[in-house]
DNA sequence: AATGGTCAAGTCAGC
DNA sequence: GCTGACTTGACCATT
């Protein structure tokens, strides 16, 4: 077991996720914004290393706007070698990567241009692992995308899209339950019928489920993983005490954590932190798992 | 230097 | 049919 946290340490002064407007793009501009986020992403990796967090989530932002047709040309082979140096690092100190494109990447869309523009980021994000040259268990996780007033309809066009995807990018996908539309039955069903193993978000699944116990919903999530996917990935946050629906916590806190991890016992996962302070609470959660045989940092 | 409006993209609820 | 929430950090124009 693995703990990890998304994107963004605020402890270090760097920002990982420069980027710019559309309208003020030019190709110094991008040199500028990726350099500082690979040498930031770097940075990062470091403080992890020392800290014993072997578990992140890369940004989206890393190139921004890659999968942008004017820019996507531009910056494929422009940073391999900062790319490869990066995945070395990673390698060398068995870190487990995810990413997790936004909430605009729909590959269940009824428009085509809207599964067109999703594939091309997904292509993006798997370059990016892929120049890094890690393996099939740095996962690119996204949701199963809209309803569209059909249920399985618009499952069966997940189906189908995934289906239709190249193999460098079937490979490294997985589907997370969300919070309104999909819950973690549905995902599973996507998964019988596409083999894309399942991101299983606990704090989803206790806004959106079908009442099964946590254990049960753990164990299947997990069978979806081959042992070539790596350990299952799961993802943890809690609700923001008096925050609207679905917001997620500030703050870790330790109790609920620990709690989390007697009650998952002795399952083995790799645990991403979605909670906004970040490495803060990676660092709380790292302390929290010291004790548990489980854990590897 | 600090502030607040705005930013590629989509869906869905509410009017 | 249209508008704004969703969620959220960073940019950038304005002061």
């Amino acid at each position: 077991m693995k703990i990890g946290y998304p994107c963004i340490n605020r402890t270090l002064g760097c920002v990982g996720a420069r980027t710019f407007r559309l309208r003020n793009y030019s190709l110094d501009r991008l040199d500028e914004a990726v350099r500082n986020n690979l040498e930031c992403l770097e940075t990062m990796l470091r403080f992890n290393v020392e800290h014993g967090v072997l578990f992140f989530r890369i940004t989206s932002d890393l190139v921004p706007f890659a999968s942008h047709p004017d820019v996507e040309p531009l910056w494929v082979n422009r940073y391999a070698d900062e790319l490869r140096r990066i995945g070395s690092f990673i390698r060398a100190y068995d870190v487990r990567i995810d990413m997790h494109p936004g909430q605009y990447t729909l590959l269940n869309a009824k428009e085509t241009r809207i599964v067109e523009n999703a594939i091309r980021d997904l292509e993006y994000h798997c370059q990016i692992l892929d120049q890094m040259g890690l393996d099939k268990t740095a996962k690119v996780q996204i949701h199963v995308g809209g309803v569209y007033e059909d249920r399985s309809a618009s499952m069966g066009r997940f189906a189908e899209a995934f289906g239709e995807l190249a193999a460098p990018i079937r490979r490294r996908l997985a589907i997370e339950n969300d919070e309104r539309s999909y819950p973690l039955a549905d995902c599973l069903e996507i998964s019988e019928a596409t083999g894309c193993p399942v991101v299983f978000d606990v704090y989803h699944h206790s806004l959106l489920n079908q009442d099964e116990p946590l254990h049960e919903a753990l164990i299947a999530a997990a069978e979806t993983w081959e042992v070539t996917d790596g350990l299952p990935i799961l993802d943890y946050s809690s609700s923001l005490p008096g925050g609207r629906f679905g917001r997620h916590a500030d703050t870790l806190d330790p109790e609920d954590f620990e709690q989390f991890l007697r009650r998952t016992y002795p399952y083995d996962f790799d645990v991403m932190l979605e909670i906004k302070d970040k490495e803060i609470s990676a660092l709380r959660a790292v302390a929290v798992a010291q004790n548990d045989p489980r854990f590897v940092g």
